[in-house]
Parts: structure tokens; sequence; C-alpha cells
DNA sequence: CGTGACGTTGATATGATTCAACTTGAGTGG
DNA sequence: CCACTCAAGTTGAATCATATCAACGTCACG
């Protein structure tokens, strides 16, 4: 867990990663110059998480974070020793930046790849002074909360009622859409940086079926995968079996 | 849907409906005499729904509302003609009443049983208003959504990892939790007033596997069933197979 | 050039669904 | 008061989807 305040002034890497901090909140171009500045300043000081390191320890009081690169996911740990990832984080995704009281918390927040995170709290100090100087960037993040409460109730009704082809299908192009909005991913396809066992913890599904159920997307001409990214062939014919409804990203 | 405002002033009917009321918000004891005077004035305009009425359509802009009497529930429709039921809303438990905006609203909320729902339009404004003189009722209703919150990841968790037996002993230790929380059960017993569909669509199992999976666990001495109710036998072991942890009700 | 994590494939087992028949119980009308 | 009807629940048999077990392939990395 190490924090560490931004390089040199002029360092090409610190840059690059910058413009992907900006670019992560969709339509950077509302912000306001203020704003901007502030998400510049906070980015200086941000902590790394190699894969499979634990965010946020289950029962801890989670510290206010935001992704700025890789996927970490929010998961419970189940009885038998295994877990169901319960949504995935990505790029411009919140840790506990809104609510921070949970009744009892029986999640973790975990690493999934590397992961580089900036410290939020001072972001959530300056959103709970309601100076009105920050509300494009407070509704941006509103914005994300609704969404994730939305991806929720997707994931719950999925987990009750689809197989395993469509509950894939739905994830693909959900996460397809997620890096569109950030700009991770362009066209059809989608990084997909993770392995199956996790995927199978968020899909409710064993790794074997896992992997015959992305082969048989493939037999179908559904996708095609390469190491670490995966096209859709065809959206029409996924959306159907995935009965995806856009949830698009509103801002109000 | 009928609109209509108390009845006469001591009319026994209104007196006990009114009582349930005020103790559906657990330890009552702690609101003020204003706030107990808000509720009794709100709860002069309810509005009746039957069985299987819709209390609202999906899509539409959800009126604040909460349950008085009656079993209600948010649903998703699904494409091939089922249902997802994602929460089940009891009296006490809001419709609406938090976060009015949402990005894209697919769910509904359906009457299960005959249902008595009181309008909180007003409470909603009152809140707003931040005067500090509802503030117990606000943390109450407040509390009363974050619960909400831990049941639906409690939710997916189950539908994503756990057999029949397992939903259903955790589904039946959560209501009699709920119940018992508003005075509705007592000891080991809960009401159960709604079908096997019903508790099927919430979930995820066919009405033939519900019935299959009560029988068992009637078999196994772990409830017994009357007609409307269900009683408890060992809840140690109910606890475990659902793998259940009490999610308590705090205040704060 | 092992060694270990990840992915694939086949065989088998299991839990849940579906279909179909039958039972039960609560109205409802004669 | 009885007979009819309809919704809900139960049970058995067949089928399907997914899990589990096991073996093997492949690739990255020390």
């Amino acid at each position: 867990m190490t924090l560490q305040a931004g390089r040199s002034r002029r360092d090409p890497i610190r840059d690059a990663s910058e413009g992907a901090m900006l670019r992560l909140m969709g339509p950077a171009s509302a912000l306001s110059g203020e704003e901007r500045t502030l998400l510049r300043r906070l980015h200086r000081f941000r902590e790394m998480f190699s894969a499979g390191q634990v965010i946020n320890e289950e029962g801890e009081p989670p510290p206010a974070q935001i992704i700025v690169e890789g996927w970490a996911c929010r998961q419970r740990l189940l009885p038998g020793g295994g877990r169901q990832i319960i949504d995935f984080l990505l790029p411009g995704d919140a840790i506990a930046l809104a609510d921070p009281i949970r009744p009892l918390d029986l999640e973790s927040t975990v690493a999934l790849t590397r992961v580089e995170s900036m410290d939020a709290v001072l972001l959530r100090e300056i959103f709970a002074l309601n100076d009105g100087r920050h509300d494009v960037l407070k509704q941006l993040f509103a914005a994300g909360r609704r969404r994730e409460e939305t991806r929720l109730i997707d994931r719950l009704v999925r987990l009750g009622s689809s197989s395993a082809q469509a509950r894939m299908a739905h994830l693909l192009i959900e996460l397809r859409d997620r890096q569109r909005w950030i700009g991770l991913a362009t066209g059809d396809s989608l990084q997909m940086p993770i392995t199956h066992e996790q995927l199978g913890d968020a899909l409710g599904l064993s790794v074997v079926h896992v992997s015959r159920t992305l082969t048989a997307l493939k037999a179908e001409r559904l996708i095609s995968v390469r190491s670490g990214w995966i096209t859709l062939l065809d959206e029409d014919r996924l959306t159907a079996i995935g009965g995806y409804r856009a949830g698009q990203p509103r801002l109000h």
C-alpha cells in the first residue's frame, strides 16, 4: 500500500495517467476549471495495489477513493470459502464516496488487476460544504452511484432468472458500455483483463462453465477473444440473448 | 385506487391501524410528539390496493408512499413474460421516499396482498426543509433505506451462490426478523400470506421447486406450516443452512 | 526447462425445470 | 346445503443446465 505524490512536472507517465483521470469522468468538458484543478490536485496523492490485494477489508470502514486505473471489485466472502462478486469497479468509479455508513459491512473491496486509486476523502468534505462551486463534479458522482445501484439490480435479476449465456452476454455488453463511456474501449471491443474464475464469481458460474459458455458464444460467432480483449461480433443478438437494456449514463 | 381520508374520530378500525402505523417504525418511543402528530396526520390520507394491483407502473415516476398494511414487492418484468421480485415491502417500508430520480426505471411496484399505503409526498418535503424538527423520523427512514440496500446485496449473493434450501431458509429468517421488528410476528412464527409462485419469483425458483423445498424443510423438522403462517422450528440450523447473518436494525 | 497458474475438454453427477396428473380448499350459485 | 369451479399446492417422471472431477494443454516466468 504505497502512498505517493505525483512525480516531477513533465513526467509523461503522469500526464497520460492524468489524462485518463479526466477522461474517465465522461463529458469532462462540462467540468469547470476549478473542478479540473481540484481533480488534478487530488490525483497527486494516490495508492497502488497489486492484483489480488485487498483494498478494504470486510468490516472495516472504507476510506473514500476513486479508481484511476485497473479493475477492482466489491465482493462478499461465502461460508464455503468462495466469494460472490457484487460489482466490478473500473476507472472513474468511486469507493465509499457517497454513503460511508453501512448497517453491517460484510463486503470487501479487492483489486483484480494492478490498481491505481486516488484518495477522495477531501472530495467528500468539499461536497459536504455545499458551496456550489463543484456541483458538476458532484452530479457526476451522484449519477455514478445511481448507475451502480441499477447495475446491482440488473445483476440480481439476471442471477435469479437467466441462463449462463444470457448472464455472460449481458455482462459483456455492460462492460463494453462502461469502458466506452470512460474512453477505454472503442468500437465493439472491450478489455478483459480478468480470469475466468473472477468472471465466474461474478456470474455465479463455475470456472469450467465460464469457459464453456465463452466457447459456445465464440462458436455461434457472437464474440471473438484475443488475449485480454473480447470483441462483440453481433451486438443485436447478444443484446437479445442477455435481455440487455442500456442504462444510459444520464447526468441529471 | 381509492383515495380516502380517515374515518370518524373514534373508529376502532382506524385506531388499530394507526397503532400499527406507529409501531411499525420500530422504537416509536424515540419519536417526538411533533413527529407522531405528523405521522397521524399523514395517516388520514391513504390508498388501498387489492392483491395483484400495480402500485406504480414500470417507467412512471413513483409517488412517495409508505406501506401501512399488507405486502407489496418491487419487481422487474422479464422478456419471457416472467418476473423477478427484487424486494418485499412490508408495513413501514417506504416507496420512493428517498431518491425519486432513477436513471432508467425498469421496476414496478405491485401489491401482493391487499395493501394499505399512506401518502408521503409531504413527508419528503418536510425532510427536505432540514428544520431539525423531524430528525428522528428522518433517521428512521434513512436506516430503512440502508437495510433495503443490504437486503438487495444479500439477495444478489444468495441468488448467485446458494441452493434452493439455503435461499429459502435465508428468506424465511429475514422475513421473520423484519416482521418481529415491526411487531407483526412474535416468537418463531412469521406470517406468510403470499403464494408459492410469488416466493419462487423472488428466489429464482419454479413453483414446483418451492413446494418441494418447503416440503423438504418440513421433513427435516426445520419449519412447520399452517395456512398463512410458518414456524421456524430450528433457527440455528436454518441460520447455518441459509448462511444468514443478522442485519440488525441499527438506527444510526 | 521446470513449475505453476490459467484455460480447455470429456465423463459423470446433481439440482432444478418442465410437463402432467392429481389433491385440496375456498368461494359461488343453484 | 350441496355441487361446481378455480386457484393453489403436491407429487412423479423425464429432461435440461450446470457442477464436479479429472486429465491434459499452454503460456509466462524464474
